[in-house]
DNA sequence: ATAGGTGCAAAAAGTTTGCACTGTT
DNA sequence: AACAGTGCAAACTTTTTGCACCTAT
């Protein structure tokens, strides 16, 4: 999924269900598509107050909902009560998260994705998204780790 | 872990930390004990409730934070800005979370664990915990899904 | 006796919603 | 013109926290 399919994939949206695509909507994906890596709402809602732009946090949280719905971006973690998103547009890949200093590396695994469809098909579950959090200490908070002690 | 070790697993790290061991503590852990599959943090509140037992909402999740640390309890799903929680008595296994009805269902492979660990030598990364959820439509679900379109 | 713990109510933080007004179709 | 969308503030949910009092050690 590259921005300008992302873009055409939520006008299609919006239009199959009757929606209107509106200004802030607009602003709203533009933001968030030139966004790198992972982001909170927050940061959108930030960045288009800093442009003094008019789009209310409401909005940001509306778009948000159906941005979700169409899967161009995902909850990929959930920590401190913080939900972190990611644009849908690079193959699926899963995180390694430091619960000490936050850094997130992302790692792809294919085999995990086939075990995972494996498990589903032997369920008769139809999947939607996932998503593989592993929380723990990155190199260097590990080593930090081990002169404490 | 078992019940029982659980409990003198929680009464160490109390004395390590120069913690206290109070009824509030011992009651909390005792009803998570007693619960069987998932929990959220509101079903004890309201099971001790119920039992005209004093121990506030407050004491419950500050329980529960300590056995988080401890690793006696574990977040195992986040969904709809929900915490399920699970004790870690069993082996560990991941979930499908059924985004239609809720219904939850355990599953383990231990090739997954496997390629995790992997990764994390790759990195660096020494993990404390992880958590894979698939979340989509279960059996049933997606059957009547397929009659509705 | 002295930390640390508890309950309460208030505060945070994240997210949703009701309502009057506005804008897209 | 009709109906969906917006902004605002209020409401809601989940979780944390400040404080005066209490209790395990």
């Amino acid at each position: 999924m590259n921005k300008s399919f992302a873009k055409k994939e939520f006008k299609k949206f919006i239009k199959e269900k009757g929606l209107k695509f509106t200004s802030q909507r607009e602003k709203v994906l533009d933001e968030i598509l030139n966004t790198k890596g992972h982001f909170e709402i927050e940061d959108i809602v930030q960045k288009i107050k800093n442009k003094n732009v008019n789009v209310s946090r409401a909005t940001v949280y509306r778009t948000l909902n159906i941005l979700k719905e169409i899967g161009i971006v995902t909850e990929v973690i959930k920590f401190n009560n913080k939900t972190i998103y990611e644009i849908s547009l690079k193959e699926h890949h899963d995180h390694l998260i430091c619960t000490n200093c936050g850094k997130i590396i992302e790692f792809q695994e294919k085999e995990i994705e086939e075990l995972q469809d494996k498990i589903c098909e032997i369920y008769g579950f139809k999947p939607t998204f996932h998503r593989l959090e592993i929380f723990g200490l990155c190199k260097d908070c590990a080593s930090k780790e081990d002169i404490i002690q």
